[in-house]
DNA sequence: CTGGGGAAGGGGCCC
DNA sequence: CGGGCCCCTTCCCCA
């Protein structure tokens, strides 16, 4: 009774758990120990048929040798044969010293026969060794089965990584041999470029590589990599894909939308007769004329780095990975790296117009130069309370990365931090400048970035912006649509008028005093 | 002074 | 109505 009493007065809740727990804990033992037996006794049972059939194996073996062994004996006896002719009789099929090569016996021999030739007697085959036997066998049936090319491409392949990673990918060959091919014309370039868009990893390196490491690049993305599609590539106006986590620059996304922007269009025909200028977005490392040398060493250096947590791929001109913060207080450092609250940032949650979100946390994490590098973190304060959890104290302190043009753009601008503050929602994450609006910090960037969407085709000028291509037209039409009203002069920048005009105006002479 | 490129601001249109 | 995008305008700078 006193027992009873007492177990019931341990039948608290906490008293329940534990003996449920217990019994499940019993009831997956039993489970396990059972399962436990029986594959145990099935593993015996395997290793004891192991262990028959190579005992059997050896006996053969053992028998073959000595068989051999003794006619090689007679045939030396009677003929004094060569051993290559021995070896020829009895395997019949001789395939020459050159595939005997002791990788290849590595590289077929099981493992399992080591005791044998331990055990093996005979030495007849003078140099070849017994186990050479074995190997041709096998290499036959390989050479027969893939030829010899294949064997011998794969064992380059076995040296090489990116080979290897292609045969568990199951790439075809032709991958590989595609670099090998490519000559510095319109469509290898092209291509190229499109491999670069994917990893700023790839970003400049020479095509040869970019190719091989673009293939194998979808090769890792196949199922999921919309990238590579031309027709998920933005085009008009909602044509960015929201593409987190992707690889690929931003300029192919371009290059889909621009070539196939209406108002391009319009603004060509407006811009004069010539549709000589196309607009173009393709990223000719060899051909980029001016501005790109500042994106080839970013790319050469840090970018490709970074890329693939940083860049929204086909997003970089369009739309950039957005960080949303909520009530932003931003500081300045000027060589401090970039940290963010990382409460800030709605991870997971998307953007309400479908734009990439950055995760900072995961760059940062993994890649301490996304900070430091990343021109293409835009910076918004938002007062959308959807946006995923944050808490309304961030910190975000910017790196800066500016150079002789930055300088200036922010001394023009201002930066984030200085002017009307309250308009500039957007920032631009290598100089803290402020936009107004997210369309004027994406085509900032290509500052940072160099990238140059709009091309003529009568010089190979690169523009980053359409207007300034348009402009440029100009220059090759001799449309000058700017008039003096006082003077004959005509001019075709608007503001090379407004400036003329300071000469009767007088306002020049003041200003060029100042 | 002029020619021309780079860059930013902002308005208008469209969805 | 708001946001995004296109395009024009404006300004700066350099050769």
């Amino acid at each position: 009774m006193t027992n009873l009493s007492a177990k019931k007065y341990m039948l608290t809740p906490a008293s329940i758990m534990e003996v449920l727990a217990n019994a499940a804990v019993a009831e997956i033992c039993k489970l396990v120990d059972d399962d436990y037996a029986v594959f145990r006794l099935e593993i015996t049972q395997s290793q004891k048929e192991n262990r028959a059939l190579r005992r059997k194996l050896q006996l053969q073996e053992l028998k073959m040798a000595r068989e051999r062994a003794e006619r090689t004996m007679r045939e030396r006896v009677l003929t004094s044969p060569s051993s290559v002719k021995i070896l020829d009789r009895n395997r019949g099929m001789e395939r020459g010293e050159g595939h005997l090569t002791g990788g290849h016996r590595s590289f077929v021999k099981p493992a399992g026969h080591n005791t044998w030739r331990d055990d093996q007697p005979i030495t007849v085959d003078e140099g070849s060794g017994t186990s050479n036997q074995h190997v041709i066998m096998i290499e036959s049936v390989d050479a027969e089965a893939a030829g010899p090319r294949v064997k011998q491409e794969r064992s380059e392949r076995e040296e090489d990584p990116r080979h290897s990673r292609e045969i568990q990918t199951g790439a075809p060959h032709v991958a590989t041999e595609v670099p090998t091919t490519t000559a510095p014309g319109p469509p290898s370039t092209r291509r190229s470029i499109t491999e670069v868009s994917g990893p700023p990893n790839a970003f400049l390196k020479s095509e040869t590589d970019t190719e091989t490491l673009t293939v194998t690049h979808r090769l890792l993305h196949t199922g999921s990599d919309h990238r590579s599609d031309p027709e998920r590539l933005g085009r008009g106006r909602l044509g960015c894909p929201s593409a987190p986590g992707s690889e690929y620059l931003p300029i192919f996304h371009q290059t889909q939308r621009t070539v196939n922007s209406p108002g391009d269009g319009d603004t060509l025909d407006t811009g004069g007769d010539d549709l000589s200028c196309s607009y173009t977005t393709e990223m000719d490392p060899v051909n980029m004329p001016l501005g790109l040398e500042t994106q080839t060493d970013l790319s050469r250096g840090v970018w490709n780095q970074y890329s693939s947590s940083v860049y929204s791929e086909g997003c970089l001109d369009k739309k950039g990975p957005v960080i949303v913060v909520e009530e932003v207080t931003v500081n300045v450092e000027d060589d401090g790296p970039l940290t963010l609250n990382a409460d800030k940032t709605p991870l997971g949650e998307g953007h309400s117009q479908g734009r990439d979100v950055l995760d900072y946390r995961e760059s940062l994490g993994t890649n301490p130069n996304v900070a430091t590098q990343s021109p293409l973190h835009i910076l918004r304060d938002t007062v959308s309370t959807s946006m995923g959890p944050s808490d309304s104290h961030g910190h975000v302190v910017f790196h800066q990365v500016l150079n002789s043009k930055d300088q200036r753009a922010k001394a023009q601008g201002g930066g984030a931090t200085s002017g009307s503050s309250k308009e500039k929602r957007f920032l631009c994450m290598s100089c803290n400048k402020g936009f107004s609006c997210l369309q004027n910090v994406e085509t900032h960037q290509r500052v940072h970035t160099g990238v140059k969407p709009f091309s003529c085709t009568q010089c190979h000028m690169r523009f980053a912006q359409a207007g300034n291509l348009k402009i440029h037209q100009r220059v090759h039409t001799g449309v000058k649509p700017f008039s003096c009203t006082l003077c004959h002069m005509r001019y075709s920048h608007s503001y090379s008028l407004k400036r003329h005009q300071r000469v009767h105006t007088g306002e020049n002479s003041t200003a060029a005093v100042m």
